[in-house]
DNA sequence: AAGAGGCCCTGATAGC
DNA sequence: TGCTATCAGGGCCTCT
């Protein structure tokens, strides 16, 4: 699922149904997930509670005290809060179960007071990290500044650029330079910017730079506000669908008329580095 | 150091 | 209906 927006709004809700919550039983159905879940899993989380719900690009954190646990929901990981009392409500989608849960996939299971932390993820590229307190800035070492950062300046992205081979979408997906931004939002801030997805980055203009400064800003703070894109897999914790998706001007509207006023060309897609790229040819020259 | 490519995995969809 | 191929919101690893 999940690029910022969508980790941002999992945070929030997450703060508002388990903050301050003991994790009373560790239940793991599936270890095999991108990194293997240890066998002491349960047993180093049993009985911790949770102090503080925080979120960093991609990443959610749980705080436990002297210990945290890093989750990243890799392409179709969803974290669901059911209610113990009310696991008879009845659902009316195909997908879900009577206890309001996919049917399939729900590999981690933390049982609380009066409800479960369930973690679903059909593909497994997601995953469950325990780290001492004092090791979680060393485990982000390689994260760059997300767009809603300070350290995201013209500066920094001005020399970041300097010297690379490479083009603006690739750098934007690149976790190294600016974390948080997934194939989805890239789509979109380049093309609010008018900048082709495949400029070489040595390239760009000042006024470029601003621009990707201020729009990948703006398009991530727009997204959380419609509580996330929903485009297959991201659910909220109570499984209620975002609707930024709905805004989308260039993701998945390949052979479409662009959106913007007075221009008649149509949304092409090209690969680039392997992920599908979504652009107009006419105003992102 | 930077960049290209392979790979991890399941499920939805398209085409025959 | 059923097969096969392709693609999907991510990121790690290896090789050059």
């Amino acid at each position: 699922m999940p690029e910022l927006p969508e980790i941002e709004i999992v945070k929030q809700s997450l703060d508002k149904k388990v903050k301050f919550e003991k994790i009373k039983k560790v239940v793991v159905r599936n270890r095999s997930l991108r990194f293997k879940v240890p066998k002491n899993f349960e047993s180093i989380l049993k009985n911790k509670i949770i102090k503080k719900i925080s979120r960093k690009s991609k990443y959610l954190i749980l705080h436990l005290g002297n210990i945290c646990c890093v989750i990243h929901l890799g392409m179709s990981g969803t974290i669901h809060i059911i209610n113990s009392k009310n696991s008879n409500k009845h659902s009316n989608t195909s997908f879900y179960g009577s206890l309001n849960l996919p049917l399939k996939h729900n590999h981690i299971e933390f049982f609380l007071r009066n409800s479960q932390f369930v973690y679903n993820d059909p593909r497994r590229f997601g995953f469950f990290i325990i780290l001492k307190k004092e090791n979680l800035l060393n485990f982000f070492k390689n994260i760059g500044p997300e767009p809603l950062d300070n350290q995201f300046n013209i500066n920094y992205i001005e020399n970041y650029f300097k010297n690379k081979k490479k083009n603006i979408k690739s750098f934007l997906l690149d976790q190294k330079f600016v974390s948080g931004i997934g194939n989805i939002y890239a789509n979109e801030i380049l093309f609010i910017c008018k900048i082709n997805p495949l400029q070489k980055v040595k390239y760009l203009t000042k006024i470029d730079i601003k621009k990707i400064r201020y729009f990948s800003k703006l398009i991530l703070n727009r997204a959380i506000k419609k509580g996330g894109s929903s485009i297959k897999d991201f659910k909220n914790v109570e499984g209620q669908n975002g609707s930024y998706q709905n805004q989308f001007k260039v993701y998945k509207r390949e052979n479409l008329k662009c959106l913007n006023k007075g221009c008649t060309g149509k949304i092409k897609k090209k690969f680039i580095s392997k992920r599908s790229t979504f652009f107009c040819n006419n105003c992102q020259k």
